[in-house]
DNA sequence: TATCACATGTGTGTTTTACATGTAGGAAGG
DNA sequence: CCTTCCTACATGTAAAACACACATGTGATA
């Protein structure tokens, strides 16, 4: 238990000891990544693993919440699946972008942009100081 | 319990039923917003409060957590605080920035940055496809 | 036959955010 | 004097998002 190695009360993931992880993340930005990726082509989960660090940067998403994400995207009708076997190796379940998932996109990119221009402010802010 | 209306497995913030709620926000965002108006000014809480959206964007930020961060960054030496009662109504607690806090405030500006580039990156996909 | 890469998952704890509530000083009005 | 409101600071707790560990099975290859 605790991992982190057990520090006082608040331990911000911390990197080094005394150095707060300071990442700036967008929260489930795996979401809009793995849409905009099937958009592109339908696919299974482990090559959208494979492809998502070219989007995200470093984060390589956890493969397990990966699958957890794109089965509740199924869930929501936002993306169909289907398995393929036939290929060499284990069978995949391939995942295509429905009509609704476009339009989550489209979404996604519409706060993405917002976000963009909240930081680009900021920086400008900041720099200005 | 459950405030959403009890939905099934995995209810994902809506905002209209539906629908997923998007908003691409910044992970701990108040964070460098907060270090980056105390670099400005030594101010306290409820002033931070107010002027946190302009920053933000939409993103009013919860009372109670802002001032559970700020504690934190007082435990970690990044901001110092002193009582100042004279004006009127309630005692203040006035922050200042440390040296330290100014450099966290430096890391999250760059990490800030990776992460316009990022966005960039992706908006650029986007439109592109 | 053991091991490795591919492929899909579940379990569970930690961190971060959201929502509700509590305490208290002082001004304004009845 | 009593109530109500605004300021200001704070705690309690549940939900959402994330990280880490592990389980399962196929097929190739050493």
């Amino acid at each position: 238990m605790r991992p982190g190695g057990g520090r006082g009360a608040r331990c911000r993931r911390m990197v080094r000891p005394g150095h707060w992880g300071v990442r700036a993340r967008v929260e489930r930005f795996s979401e809009p990544a793995l849409l905009l990726l099937l958009r592109e082509r339908a696919t299974h989960g482990y090559e959208l693993l494979e492809a998502l660090p070219a989007l995200t940067g470093e984060a390589r998403v956890d493969m397990g919440n990966l699958y957890r994400v794109l089965r509740a995207l199924e869930e929501d009708g936002l993306v169909t699946s289907r398995w393929e076997s036939g290929d060499p190796g284990p069978a995949k379940r391939i995942y295509e972008l429905t009509e609704q998932g476009r339009r989550l996109l489209d979404e996604w990119a519409a706060a993405l942009l917002r976000s963009r221009d909240r930081l680009d402010t900021f920086l400008q802010r900041y720099e200005g100081g």
